[in-house]
DNA sequence: ACCCACATGTAATGGGTTACATGATTTA
DNA sequence: TAAATCATGTAACCCATTACATGTGGGT
């Protein structure tokens, strides 16, 4: 009845788009600013065959093109029922996540200071560049959530920047990642 | 040459650490206040052979406790080039990663604005006490970086706190995922 | 002596990525 | 009409997770 993390993006996609074949909500999660999932064909088309074999989605034979075949999908009254379990679970939702700059952050002890000046200046330099393609996001709820979200990372570039780091941590038995 | 992201991490750990056996790693791994990597024996001891098969971890069989084999691993000059390039890959480094909480807040049309201020007072109140937990890390550093991680969120939950929501986004291809 | 927790792995499973195959539509 | 692109998948591979197996040392 749980819903993995990329379940529950699918179906919260595919409740925006109405209906759709896996190739479309493939194509939703490949334009998608984050790098994180990449929205392959081998990834979306036994997703939703299996959130279809747990009756979360309903499939239907449409031929859309010629006598090509496709299966469409809608969610179903279970699904949205999971989808709202998923959203609300506040639990997974205040986990830590992958961060790949605070990852790196744990061992910046291991290059210069200058180093890492030049690090955290490229991410906001990257940072900036984002925000603004992110403008071009078809729906202005999510590029205002993105662009709060990059405006508080920015200024928490900003304050590591400001204290120029702390001693080289040596330990024998360090808590570390990530 | 290029190394995944766990990988980096741990050589990261290990550099840290000095040498250490799979089983020390993956502990961790394990007591590391993220949920993104589970640093179970399954993922790292494959990930030590094929670092050592590479040249950039040093393997050496020493028996550790009575006549039981254990093999430990140290980083090798190879290892601390490839650590060094992973670290500052600015690319990489300005990803937006995983974000779980983000990543829901992407659907929050489909729940009520009650229930997102739910939602994300409980957050607040988790990340509050992840805050003191994280105060027990044997390193001072990951201690302090965590915590002004946490900081920076939470004045972002704030923020999203402030402002009750916007329209429902309801497009037919919408840009959406993660 | 026996049990339980720590230490060192291996095996089976699940699911995501890259690459491939093929049909349909647009474009040069 | 040939080439390029879009659409709809399938197959092989890689790797992380959960479970399992086994050895060792400490506590009772």
């Amino acid at each position: 009845m749980t819903l993995t993390n990329l379940e529950g993006a699918a179906l919260g996609v595919l409740t925006r788009m109405g209906a759709a074949t896996s190739y479309a909500l493939a194509r939703e999660f490949a334009a998608s600013a984050s790098e994180f999932w990449s929205g392959s064909a081998g990834a979306i088309y036994p997703l939703m065959r299996r959130l279809a074999s747990r009756k979360l989605l309903r499939a239907s034979a449409a031929n859309t093109r010629g006598r090509r075949r496709a299966t469409t999908y809608a969610i179903t009254a279970t699904g949205r029922a999971a989808l709202r379990c998923w959203l609300m679970d506040a639990e997974r939702a205040s986990g830590l996540g992958f961060d790949p700059l605070r990852t790196r952050l744990i061992f910046d002890h291991l290059i210069t200071p200058a180093e890492r000046k030049q690090l955290l200046r490229q991410v906001l330099r990257r940072y900036e560049m984002l925000r603004s393609g992110v403008l071009d996001e078809a729906d202005a709820y999510t590029a205002g959530l993105l662009s709060s979200w990059l405006d508080t990372r920015c200024s928490w570039i900003e304050g590591a920047l400001a204290k120029p780091r702390s001693r080289p941590a040596r330990i024998a038995h360090a808590k570390a990642p990530p």
